[in-house]
DNA sequence: GTATAAGTTGTAATGATTACAAGTTAACTA
DNA sequence: TAGTTAACTTGTAATCATTACAACTTATAC
């Protein structure tokens, strides 16, 4: 069986897409990191490696792998995009405290309630939910004296 | 019974926000307009009504809103904050084509599995589909001769 | 009616993302 | 393996939604 990195190469290739030492090096990152990183974290971890990587090429090359279905875009943050190669279902949760976003497991048509969305062609679906993570949690616990 | 509208007002004297004309009426309008409008289109069609008014004055408005939980932020697209006054639990769809962005009905925790957010403190809960809405399938389908 | 904190407004700043153009290279072919 | 070329990379400039700010105005409490 064949490792996944060259099963996302592959992917790569039948979308007609170049295989750069750039696009290698995100891709690996990526599959080993998976944190749900933004453009800026991805591309300031990479620079020490490719020194001579610019964000335009980040951003380039995260456009070019979400066409491909390779990476999902996470919109839980209005301000940031971050990203997720992670391919099973799963739901979204950003910790308001520590600014973390967790996975967790989701199967959103158990919620989707029969006919509601009839005659409609389904792209995409995200689950984003906001909270304190119970790390934080805890730690607001040992701060109150109550 | 009192109307919806002066529920409104009272959430907002809870919550120590004057009532001034600006918000009145971007109050009303969000009421009568259930549209996800964005602070822009807000901003044009109070516009006439009210020459006087600042668009700043719709962000501080809708800033105020939101905390006073009387309306909440829709983040479906990345590049377009959009509101929603109504308060029943339901998902967004927003349609690749017309860019229209329709409620539907869900049960959000229905598709939660047991355990999966133990320890986890909610606040917000968001689900967001993206796609082509049956209007727009069926111009496609009479455009294509096939 | 007065005091004052809160709200409004126009303008400037911010910051993530995109546009662009010049230089570089992966991939195909002979 | 070398030549060709479209695709990719890069740095810089532009974009655009949102926020910061400061002066002015007003809703609300007494
Ligand atoms: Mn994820
Ligand atoms: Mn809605
Ligand atoms: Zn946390
Ligand atoms: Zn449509």
């Amino acid at each position: 069986m064949k490792p996944l990195f060259d099963d996302l190469i592959d992917v790569m290739k039948k979308h007609r897409l170049r295989i750069s030492k750039q696009r290698l090096k995100i891709l690996e990152y990526l599959v080993h990191n998976r944190h749900h990183q933004t453009v800026d974290q991805i591309y300031h971890e990479l620079h020490p490696d490719l020194p001579t990587l610019s964000k335009t090429t980040v951003y380039n090359t995260m456009k070019a792998l979400v066409q491909a279905g390779i990476v999902k875009e996470i919109g839980i943050d209005e301000h940031e995009t971050r990203y997720d190669i992670t391919k099973e279902e799963h739901g979204h949760f950003k910790c308001e405290s520590c600014h973390n976003v967790y996975d967790f497991p989701i199967n959103i048509d158990d919620g989707l309630k029969k006919g509601g969305l009839e005659g409609y062609l389904v792209n995409s679906k995200n689950v984003y939910l906001k909270g304190i993570c119970p790390k934080c949690l805890l730690d607001i616990k040992l701060v109150n004296t109550d």
